[in-house]
DNA sequence: CTGCATCTAAGGCAACTTGCCTTAGAGTTA
DNA sequence: TAACTCTAAGGCAAGTTGCCTTAGATGCAG
């Protein structure tokens, strides 16, 4: 369980880290049936490794009281969308938020209603 | 000048970006020393194979017309921001970027004028 | 008009990442 | 006990990344 210091994830570590989020807590088999389709024992290899790092990287966690392991992601979504966000705004825009902000704004289409709830988040501020 | 089919800006790249940005146009020279403070070769003919990189991948262009040739940045930081917004509610999100927009307006602090000015750009969409 | 500095072009290289795969052996179940 | 499933450990080829070398063209100062 060497601590892994890059602490990148992936792409194909993300489809793992999307399957834990959608399920709470997953065994390798649930994984790769998830991801997959099968089992086949390359595809179950595959994701044994890539767990593997990422538990050794910090996102994911493992219950080993049963037989199969059971694992669970240890970083919310929302952390890790935070996360995401910061290093863009860091890499590209000198740590601010703003550009980011208005470029989602300006981009997106809203119903009515997520534009209310989008300006009574904005009111929350103080 | 083979066409790079991969499409990923690594994080020197993205330093190299950046400078193009702030400067409309640059040698190598200028951008070396913009970066390491100093035109040393090595870090002289880093510059060069990132620069090169980045036309092969298409994110900057080249104007032969001097002796030097000068290069600037062909995608905009502001669209440069949206492909990572998109790539990160495609892979995070299921494409969708309410989750990054209620992130962001939860986490940044604004000042009066900015929650305005959201506010604003929240009122033009239609 | 010659020598020196600067530039481009082409490509090599080691370290690392990434997705995939193998094998050995231990626990589980029929 | 045989067949099955699991973990642990680690190998491997292809690609990326940052750095570096060399050769030859172009520009400029004396």
């Amino acid at each position: 369980m060497k601590n892994d210091a890059n602490q990148n994830v992936s792409e194909t570590e993300l489809t793992i880290l999307n399957v834990l989020w959608n399920s709470q807590e997953a065994s390798i088999r649930d994984i790769t049936h998830n991801i997959y389709g099968n089992t086949d024992t390359s595809n179950y290899n595959t994701v044994q490794s890539l767990i593997n790092r990422l538990e050794n990287k910090g996102f994911v966690g493992r219950d080993r009281s049963g037989f199969a392991h059971k694992f669970f992601a240890q970083i919310k979504r929302q952390d890790f969308i935070n996360r995401q966000l910061t290093e863009i705004a860091d890499k590209v825009c000198g740590g601010s938020f703003m550009p980011l902000l208005t470029n989602l704004v300006n981009k997106a289409e809203f119903t009515e209603d997520q534009r209310n709830q989008l300006k009574r988040l904005i009111d929350q501020i103080d």
